[in-house]
DNA sequence: GCAATCGTGTAATGGTTATTACACCTTCGC
DNA sequence: GCGAAGGTGTAATAACCATTACACGATTGC
């Protein structure tokens, strides 16, 4: 946790107050969540909430921006080490999985999904400020390696998705159906993966120089 | 459309309620939609909803599995022919495409995904009837292919699931954010259903025998 | 310590909506 | 045509909840 000095009771106020609509929106959802009930876990008042925040749909905004900025972070790992495809490729997944099959996550993306039916922009912002990034950023990777001798099945653009499906699509059964059924084991994604790689034309090195990438990991947990 | 003769004014009511309900229930998700604008669509009146319904939870069962059912009917398109897996797959894909991306059902999904938060059961059920027998289908099929020679790169059970997040996960995409960005073209179905294939070692007839499937296409705007 | 600012707790407001009650109309067997 | 069962339309009930209003207590600069 990163502890900023805050000026006023103000600003701890509007944490407790989206740590609670965070944690009650994962629980029940949007609509079911009361203001009172955020009020009753957060402490404080339903006047400093709506000082803060408007109305409900801009503490609503509030968590699911306050969350999408970590996930800006992740985007910009994928750069600075130099790695073949096939090495690069299961770090790489490893790091995205980690991220987008949070559940913290899984539920907020059913929330935007949810208010999608009345307000579009919200939704679009919400995967611009996530999954769009993270797709530019995988394109890049891929055109570099074709750059660098690889011979790609596919565009670099058709690669990426594919990438981003092959590793979290099975993500969407959870948060479709809330279901336990489908165990998301390193084993399986890793199947999962080299078929990826070998249907991309990634599995050995070909071409004139060996393909790699600029990949820099700075978790610890993995590799 | 099949018309039954209906044997009261009751049968038709229930069939105006559930399309009216599904209807709007598409147009503004279901919190949103009230018991009254659903009257006010298919006429008749509110005592004889509750009549047949019970509630309101009760009419949006009705209008689900009414609808799931249609979708059963899909998974028993697998059978028959004898193809070679990259002559079936592609048509496979194009039939399942065309049912899973269908606007309503898209819809439902979405509302199932929301109402999941307080009925998993529910949820599970609606799963169970939809994609869980296609799943099955598709595992056998790959295990019939692989007892005619084929030499798999991972497990039937894994490359059905691929195949299912290939040529369907970028639906969730539009289901979840409303999107139009991304096209769903054949040629980038295409595209995708070939790196699979390749990925998977289907792409060349390979073994002691030729592998093949028993397929069947009945619809007749595709092949 | 004091007063002005800021935050709190409570309670009213107003609108929405599922659900129920009830008195009227329609249909259909006879 | 008649009457009973089956539908219909309207309006009442009751609860819930976002939003607003207001008077009281806490904090902080000085």
């Amino acid at each position: 946790m990163i502890t900023i000095t805050l000026c006023c009771r103000l600003d701890q106020r509007r944490r407790a107050f989206i740590d609670a609509a965070r944690a009650l929106f994962l629980e029940q959802g949007y609509e079911r969540t009361t203001l009172g009930s955020i009020v009753e876990r957060a402490g404080g008042s339903l006047a400093t909430l709506y000082k803060l925040f408007g109305n409900k749909d801009g503490l609503l905004e509030a968590v699911v921006f306050d969350r999408a900025a970590e996930s800006e972070k992740l985007s910009r790992r994928l750069a600075t080490t130099r790695r073949s495809p096939s090495e690069a490729l299961p770090i790489i997944a490893a790091d995205l999985r980690e991220q987008l099959l949070d559940p913290e996550f899984l539920a907020l993306t059913r929330i935007v999904m949810t208010r999608s039916i009345e307000d579009q922009a919200f939704a679009r912002k919400f995967f611009d400020r996530t999954a769009t990034g993270t797709r530019d950023d995988l394109v890049e990777m891929f055109t570099q390696w074709q750059k660098d001798g690889a011979e790609l099945t596919a565009s670099p653009c058709v690669l990426a998705d594919l990438f981003l499906d092959v590793i979290v699509s099975d993500m969407h059964s959870d948060a479709i159906s809330h279901s336990t059924k489908i165990v998301h084991s390193p084993e399986r994604t890793n199947a999962r993966l080299q078929i990826f790689i070998k249907g991309a034309g990634l599995d050995e090195p070909v071409g004139k120089q060996a393909p790699a990438c600029r990949i820099t990991k700075t978790s610890p947990d993995i590799g």
